[in-house]
DNA sequence: ATTAGATATTGACCGCGGTCAATTTTAGAC
DNA sequence: GTCTAAAATTGACCGCGGTCAATATCTAAT
């Protein structure tokens, strides 16, 4: 017995999914109630939550997919072989991420799936991250003597702590971009 | 002119502290409603919020307390020399910071301070973190081509992202400490 | 066209964190 | 003891995420 989705469906899915777009880009992620959203949308309050399980569920797809465009472009040029350009390429990433605090929190919150028939866009999208950053180094000038999934792993741990230092006001003399390249220089190319 | 703090106020604050670790003896951090938790002191909710900014702040007392004291224990011991030995030094704390999904949330999201002002118990008790770590790098066998405050940031780094991935359940089949003795073994002692 | 069962929508309602003007209590000055 | 200004407490109220039984709408079988 298949699903009969209906045309409504899409369209309401649509429409939720396109106020909300609306409001982030006016007042951003954090200003977003669901009460706008679905007033925008012309639909009740009910409807927004069978089409989206809560209100996360609604963010993880909009910051998934902006996330997802911009690792396509990071994906587009052509692979970064040392940790500057490497560094450059995640740029558009890291940026989003560290563009709101409640953006970060939330994707920090979401990162892992607790069951694998759960894995919501924003864990998809850290696995896919991993992914990208381990292929990099792969073909990079970096340290052999650790497997390349183990040093992807790290670049995202750093990647992190640069971004909660960032918000921190005991450590934000210090770039997030320069923080990590300290970081991943030490972690990739050690001197020992 | 100093501020008159009456005996009240330490008498109210004791017990609405009291009855919150009552509620999280017997049901945990997530399920503490503040409406128990006055009811338990005899208070009316308006009083919580004069002693506490919000939710949040009692729970990061609550917590700090904790994981001070586990550190505490930690400095109280030999300092550690070796990777296997940190871990172990510090198994109380990463121990506590995983019993509780809810408990590890509220720790990132606490981890650093916005403004110097508001350091919280919470980042505070980070910061203490890193300055152990820190002190037990200096005497330690690891890598000496870096200083040891970027290494103390690393371990934080890595326990973090091994919390993380053992709450994921994409990466679920490897134990907390035997991913965190991984990272380690790779971050202060590259083979390079 | 009719009907039936599945699917989508509705909106009143709830839980819970947090606010604030009004009230009570406290501690010192006289 | 009395008065007074500051400090502490109160509880009705609000905002907002989320629920669910009732209702409306769709789709396919006949």
């Amino acid at each position: 017995m298949q699903k009969a989705i209906q045309k409504r469906t899409l369209k309401t899915r649509a429409r939720l999914i396109s106020a909300a777009e609306d409001v982030i880009r006016n007042e951003g992620y954090e200003a977003l109630r669901v009460e706008d959203v679905v007033q925008a949308a012309g639909v009740a309050k009910g409807t927004f939550f069978a089409h989206f399980r809560d209100k996360d569920a609604l963010m993880e797809i909009l910051m998934a997919d902006t996330l997802n465009a911009c690792l396509d472009q990071a994906e587009a040029g052509k692979p970064p072989g040392t940790v500057p350009e490497i560094i450059v390429a995640l740029e558009p990433v890291h940026s989003f991420m560290t563009a709101e605090r409640y953006v970060f929190d939330l994707l920090i919150r979401h990162s892992g799936a607790v069951a694998i028939a759960e894995i919501g866009p924003i864990a998809y999208f850290f696995e896919r991250y991993f992914r990208v950053v381990m292929m990099w180094l792969d073909e990079a000038e970096v340290r052999k003597d650790v497997p390349s999934d183990l040093l992807a792993e790290g670049v995202q741990a750093f990647a992190i702590q640069a971004m909660s230092l960032k918000y921190c006001a005991l450590h934000a003399s210090t770039s997030f971009s320069d923080r990590l390249k300290v970081y991943l220089e030490a972690w990739l190319t050690p001197a020992r």
